[in-house]
DNA sequence: AATGTATATGCAATCGATTGCACAAGGAAA
DNA sequence: TTTCCTTGTGCAATCGATTGCATATACATT
């Protein structure tokens, strides 16, 4: 009802001049003098007037929007609702808005091969954030060969063909079994995400490279693998205590998964740190106020999705830009100890 | 390089036809031949043609896009990254999914009054979803205001001039102090979120009408807010404490607050269920796997974000639509439990 | 053969903005 | 007074699709 002015006509039509006059003006432009701008402006605001974007979009053959393509939707059965992937979207919404840069969430749909061609070749955005990529994806292959502007989570591997940022998993999972090993641990099992999700690769080599730089064997019976949900890294946990009992170190791929892990070792009568010390991945805040508080790799998450932003904005824009590899860390709390003689009850 | 159709025009050349052809072809009208269609169709397909999303919607006065609007994003200093937020975005990413609209995420700034306006005048969205609903919401108001369509996440509140789809906060409340109350627990305190918000508003009275039922007194010290983040959750807790040492049970809004309140409560030499009972809210998948596994308030959070966008495409179809409350369900785990004579040590 | 009807297709306007080019008015220079 | 330049403004095309209306062809009816 109220508001009848819509258009950059309406306002053209009240200030006695074009349409031209009134793009220009509203975007500044040095052929309007300033008088007139003013005026203009005035008349806009006072009619609430807001700028049709979508119709500016079609115009300037952009869309000012960025998909980011997360797999935490219900995948088939299970349901993925780890606050790591709302940290990264939240950096990267606050860098894109720096930009002036809207943010589509779309749930990635293995399922669905054509996908990406319809964001991609529909111009719906102008540019795709990836974040669980997998081995040999096939849809980063084809955003590859669609020329597509996207950038991608995780550390850049070798001879790969695109942007991407993230931290560097090998060491990070190095790190946290190394340190499992100098406490005395020598059952040291591994939790990963889904096994053909890059990343958990990538931790597991990681893992392994630390067992046998320290002369450790490695036993198939040690290796679960989990969907990044509690109840999956609880029962994965379970799983690897009826394989093996006398495990007395875990390192699991995320804190969601190393929560849920330890109260399934505290359901089988296992202590957390005394018998066994587990070790989780991201450093969420929850790592920090959980019990016991654990231990974990800090990987940055926000400076992650803030560099995603910035450098997808960059390759749309034409810029040069380079894959980012960011430093882990390890955060030492209470849900590793040394390993003591066992000395459970009163 | 490769790919030289992108438009209707394009087809239209390579099939000898107009665009109005193509467009109605691709539209399976009833004005085509099936064989002529089939044409098009394959023409379109070989060539990895797209519509232009953009550039229909203009046309269609559309924009087959709904916002969600958030406060999940490092509102001034807090970050929240509570699973909560996931599993409702991707309970309304999937509705929304059925029915071919986009979901475009934005971070609620409260300074920034003329965000709403922004994209409901700007056409930039059809409709938007709201999810941190504040006590007199002024940007609500003013949505309202402006006749735009939106839905909101809480239970309807009377005399309120919009939908909303919520679950009831006063019982869910009153169900998890009643709890404490039967296990004899007398001091219970209340960690809420953030105190203009309407959810934790709600719940609090829940709180408070519980406790007149059972006669017991309203103490302020018992009351402490924080804002869903572990941390808030784990410091309202530590506050809470040294200000009545002697509480017994704890109500809190949030499962990730209570997880991290379990740990501060443990911190602090009391164990949990012995010492203190407490209760959290909205069961996500965590509250079962943590240590001790989380007594909690379960809402029905997928259902309720499929709820809050079917209603909207609703109400942008111009279906009459009302509002919802989804019933709540106490579950009880072990971080509950009844009051014994304090036996703690070996 | 003339008229009517059904079917297939195209023309052109439209959605709301942007922008190259043309043009008009005013002042300065000759 | 004429010419030239500067400054301000508008016309009209454009982005890519949709769709009402007009038209053309084929076929049926009388």
């Amino acid at each position: 009802m109220g508001n009848e002015v819509r258009t950059m006509a309406d306002i053209a039509r009240l200030a006695g001049v074009s349409v031209s006059t009134v793009s220009r003006a509203l975007n500044d432009s040095p052929l309007i003098p300033e008088e007139t701008k003013e005026r203009i402006r005035r008349i806009a605001h006072t009619y609430n007037y807001e700028l049709h974007v979508g119709a500016r979009n079609l115009r300037l053959q952009r869309t000012q929007t960025i998909a980011a393509v997360i797999p935490f939707g219900e995948t088939s059965d299970r349901q993925v609702s780890d606050p790591f992937y709302l940290e990264i979207i939240g950096a990267i919404a606050n860098k894109l808005a720096e930009y002036d840069y809207d943010l589509l969430i779309s749930r990635a749909h293995a399922a669905d091969e054509g996908w990406y061609q319809r964001y991609v070749l529909g111009k719906r955005v102008d540019g795709l954030i990836i974040i669980g990529r997998k081995l040999n994806d096939r849809g980063i292959a084809k955003l590859v060969e669609l020329g597509a502007n996207f950038v991608v989570w995780g550390p850049p591997l070798p001879g790969q063909r695109y942007v991407s940022v993230g931290s560097d998993g090998v060491s990070g999972a190095a790190q946290a079994v190394r340190h499992l090993i100098q406490l005395g641990r020598r059952r040291i099992a591994f939790i990963g995400g889904d096994e053909d999700e890059t990343e958990t690769w990538l931790r597991r080599r990681g893992y392994e490279q630390e067992l046998q730089r320290a002369g450790l064997p490695l036993d198939a019976n040690l290796i679960a693998y989990a969907h990044f949900t509690s109840e999956s890294g609880y029962f994965a946990m379970r799983q690897l205590l009826a394989r093996a009992p006398d495990i007395d170190g875990v390192f699991v791929c995320s804190d969601l998964m190393a929560v849920a892990a330890m109260e399934a070792l505290r359901q089988e009568g296992r202590d957390v740190p005394n018998d066994v010390s587990i070790v989780g991945y991201d450093d969420i805040p929850l790592a920090a106020h959980c019990s016991p508080p654990l231990t974990t790799v800090r990987q940055q998450i926000r400076r992650g999705g803030m560099l995603l932003a910035s450098k997808l904005i960059d390759l749309i824009e034409g810029r040069q830009v380079e894959s980012v590899t960011l430093p882990v860390e390890l955060i030492i709390r209470e849900s590793c100890g040394a390993k003591v003689r066992s000395a459970r009850g009163c």
